[in-house]
DNA sequence: AAAGTATTTTAGGTTTGTCTAAAAATAAAT
DNA sequence: ATTTATTTTTAGACAAACCTAAAATACTTT
């Protein structure tokens, strides 16, 4: 794991948790920020030479499996400090989260991973918000429409609303059934239609072409993060 | 108290621990930092305009008076968490400095002075170093003599080697005794001798002019610093 | 006192992260 | 399908903190 500046951690941290709803947007990055567009911009394309987000000009962006590790890293090191400001030191809940925003660019894995030991590995900070573990693993998201999944996120299919006849058929000619990992490669304005790919698992070990998903269907599917 | 960057609190901390030898040079202090003396202007001139440090081109630098009441802030947070990290995580003793590098530009008065409350107010590191109170009190630092005292350091005379009577006469003539407090205005190379100006206290309410001071009498006098 | 050496400062340049203003691309509305 | 409005990117500047190379000052030695 590289350094990163402060002002790179937090653009990540920032993406990481606007992607929640889908691409992230210039606009909204410069809003969460308190910096402008064009300073957006210019520290995207850095963060995308370094691979730690997908960008592609006037498209929006979203972390890459890099970047989502960095961001839990911050994550992390944030609502450890959280827990350690309101439970060690007294703080209120409401003054934890500006001192963390200080501390947790701190980047020294052993100093974290003592913290945590240290507080007896707590699982939530003061907000009730999951803190990830030593190794990125972080309290099971719950799921999402695949019509929210950003770009390039790895996800598993674990539910379908619409369980008639005519759809699992369709979902078993395309090959997606429950457990299966996927990820949306690009989003179509015109009808809102996407594709994906499958990744490998036991059932299909080779890569497959891209599959294109109406947004009827993207709509009954949900998925949860993870590989 | 205004908010320093992380590097001017280094130049600041710095000069600190090198002024305990008299003034600094440009060049004590590049190495000190690791870095080019033509940093350590540029940086000087700054904190000279922020009235942190006495500089004069090519004559060396100390700490205002402000100046010190910083670096003493930042030797409180370094020692705090030096404390914190040996004693509640179990960091070695030699670990300890390096992560409080870094912990120490967490600027938030609260928060140190809330750590300091929950590790019990100690009053040294892990090194046995001081650690200053909420205050900017340190534990008495040793006496040093007057030939040793940095430019415009405020220190109390507390002790005179040489009791003879033509010395205590030449004493009582410029009105200096037990308890006088005073500041090194200039440093003559030529024969050593100095100037000081005798500070305001019961028995001289005014200020008085600069007073000239021989090296064989300077040497006989030894102060500490403080108000 | 003059010459040589070491130290310090100046002058000008680089990188990081920001900005404003203008241009380009996309999206919305007629 | 143009026009209009919004969003995003480019171009060019700026401040902080650093750098190298050259000039200025101070210190040493003869």
């Amino acid at each position: 794991m590289l350094n990163y500046s402060t002002s790179e951690e937090n653009y990540i941290k920032a993406i990481f948790h606007l992607q929640k709803d889908g691409t992230v947007t210039t606009n909204e990055l410069a809003a969460e920020l308190q910096t402008r567009p064009a300073s957006v911009t210019d520290m995207l394309k850095k963060l995308s030479g370094k691979k730690l987000v997908h960008y592609q000009a006037y498209h929006g962006f979203t972390l890459t499996a890099e970047g989502r590790k960095v961001a839990l890293v911050i994550i992390r090191r944030h609502r450890l400090w959280e827990f350690f400001l309101a439970e060690k030191l007294k703080f209120s809940w409401e003054e934890v989260h500006e001192v963390a925003e200080d501390l947790e660019h701190v980047s020294n894995k052993k100093l974290i991973d003592k913290l945590d030991e240290f507080l007896g590995f707590p699982r939530f900070d003061p907000h009730g918000d999951p803190i990830p573990d030593a190794n990125g693993k972080i309290e099971t998201s719950k799921q999402i429409c695949l019509t929210e999944l950003p770009l390039n996120n790895t996800a598993v299919v674990c539910y379908v609303s619409d369980q008639s006849n005519e759809m699992l058929d369709l979902l078993g000619h395309k090959k997606i059934a429950i457990g299966t990992k996927l990820e949306v490669k690009r989003k179509f304005s015109y009808d809102r239609s996407m594709e994906i790919k499958i990744r490998q698992s036991r059932r299909t070990p080779l890569e497959q072409a891209p599959i294109n998903i109406s947004e009827q269907l993207a709509k009954n599917i949900f998925v949860k993060y993870g590989t």
